[in-house]
DNA sequence: GTTCATGATGAAAACGTTTACATCGCCCCC
DNA sequence: GGGGGCGATGTAAACGTTTTCATCATGAAC
């Protein structure tokens, strides 16, 4: 019929059925005070129509985008493919809509994804574990519900961590506990600040419950290639190690990756555990002892968390909130290499 | 300074610059007709104000949101972060943000996202495997561009298609030329286009390399719990089976689990096989020979696709194209248990 | 010293909604 | 029968931009 190159808008419907805009806006949306026989008109002609509101031209004048904004370091890997899941569940919940953004761990496309942001979204949700105050503070939309995760800045920011500090330190206990004496770490990437403390709770650990060993760190980047590289680094430069400690399970199975290239056994030539417990970590064999995250829940409670400061903006939870670690305990560092 | 509730807009700008609304958008989208001082002075102002622009009020008047929707049955597991992998990295390339919305297999949440996305993208990327032509139909947006992913319908709808039907074609054959007789296939969920299109891939190789052998395929959902289930299931029923082959790697991954705890070696006691390819499978013990789907590049491609027909909606690019796969033998199934 | 082009700027319309306010019947009640 | 209340509907402003068009000054060309 109407060869026009623009969309159906309430106009068109509102001519079709004879009546302004405002009444079809209300019948659209509920309202009470539309007789049942004009709203079924509207309704069955918008439906004829295929009309579809313009969510834009709706935010504009509601103030309302019915969308969370996501800005992730990446979007790559088991790791941030749980935390979205988390995202995704709470926001459906809430009825609202996710909109992703990775910044490729680069400050720059971090600060333009913010400003991006602005007019899109009802709230934000940020993980940077290498922006710093000044960058959020440049680049953060004054109004926006903003929740912050893994995140070095806290001023007085809503924010949410992981207590990484004492699920590595725990590991380390744990790892002493089962005999374990020469304690290698590969260590997330630099600057970043999960990677940071879970390298701050090794050292302090090793001080604390081995007095006599010397720290061990090796470089990683929290991916698998790292993993396997450093792996092979270890046994080559240091093969009295009896236990490698991967600052992250993605570290830990391309570390399990190489030792078996390696012909070594784990755990009985040598321990393997990680951090995260993504759901990978059940399924590799060994099964790899590890500190649990709960990824999932890490989304999903950040993104209810800001829910609730978006709806009640007076209740302004403000707060600084860090999740406890569990440890979890497989085959992949058992004492006796029998499991 | 000012304690209004509302952020600050281009007006703000204007009047603190002493110029025209006009002037400020000019001077901020880098128009040439101003002249070098009065924009130096709005762009102090504007990084002075923290000024950003509204992005719906925007949207609006340009048209263009720098948006791309993608509708996924799921966020969930390393197939969905591996797709959207791929679509960031095209949609980044291209300046554009992505909007991911998940209707977690349902009809329903589908159309509602379809339409809640009007307005708020430039175009759309729908993967829906149990998706008919009405549903789409009625709930696409007229004149968003749109690119269907892994989905049943091909009107003239511009399609990108996972070539299933071949890659489990080849996958029998290359089971059958190692000698396994009794191959069980682990399926997809029901009305899914995907596990369709593998199912069909298997009798028919089936019929064409085994006239004799009798197809055996037992049910599932893509989930690893299902894959745990069916292995224990065909163990039971079936212990004959010399080979499984699962209808994608999430499922393979839950059978050799379940396959270890029942005491099975596997390639020595059952060969295991999956399809798609997840980073996890060649990690796994042993690593697991599937059909390599390239996750990321099907995203990417179906991305570039989409921005290719937005930037030139002449060349009208609504064909439906078909990537294939390829077999990828690791030692999941070797015949003589060896790998 | 006109005329004309040119380049910088401003005024205002437009985008598609929602909603405060006005209007207009209608019915009820006195 | 008139006033008051109310329920349904319409009018128009508002949201924050971009962009067309008009305006105005400036300088060049004659």
């Amino acid at each position: 019929m109407s060869a026009r190159g623009s969309s159906v808008t309430i106009k068109d419907v509102a001519r079709r059925a004879g009546v302004s805009v405002a009444s079809v806006s209300r019948a659209l949306n509920g309202h009470e005070s539309v007789t049942p026989e004009t709203r079924q008109r509207i309704l069955g002609i918008a439906r004829e129509l295929r009309y579809m509101p313009h969510g834009a031209a709706r935010s504009l004048i509601t103030r309302r985008t019915q969308t969370i904004g996501a800005v992730l370091p990446d979007l790559y890997g088991e790791f941030f493919s749980e935390l979205i899941r988390g995202m995704d569940l709470a926001a459906r919940r809430g009825g609202l809509h996710l909109l992703v953004s990775s910044s490729h761990g680069s400050a720059d496309e971090t600060a333009h994804a913010l400003r991006a942001l602005q007019g899109r979204v009802d709230g934000l949700l940020v993980m940077s574990p290498h922006a710093d105050a000044g960058l959020l503070a440049d680049n953060l939309p004054a109004l926006v519900p903003t929740m912050l995760m893994n995140t070095r800045v806290d001023g007085d920011y809503a924010s949410l961590n992981v207590d990484n500090y004492a699920g590595a330190y725990a590991m380390v206990g744990h790892l002493v506990a089962r005999g374990f004496r020469r304690i290698a770490l590969v260590a997330g990437p630099a600057q970043n600040f999960d990677a940071e403390e879970r390298r701050r709770g090794y050292e302090q650990a090793l001080r604390d419950l081995l007095p006599d060993a010397v720290p061990f760190v090796v470089d990683g980047d929290f991916t698998e290639a790292a993993g396997d590289r450093a792996a092979r680094a270890i046994r080559e430069s240091a093969p009295d190690v009896d236990a490698i400690f991967a600052a992250n399970d993605a570290m830990a199975v391309g570390c399990l990756f190489a030792l078996n290239e390696l012909g070594l056994r784990v755990p009985r030539d040598v321990a393997l555990v990680g951090f995260d417990d993504i759901p990978m970590a059940r399924y590799t064999t060994p099964p790899l002892t590890t500190v649990r995250v709960r990824i999932a829940d890490l989304g999903e409670r950040a993104m209810a968390r800001l829910i609730a400061r978006i709806e009640q903006p007076d209740h302004a939870d403000a707060g600084a909130e860090v999740l406890a670690c569990e440890l979890v305990v497989r085959q992949s560092c058992a004492s006796d290499g029998t499991g």
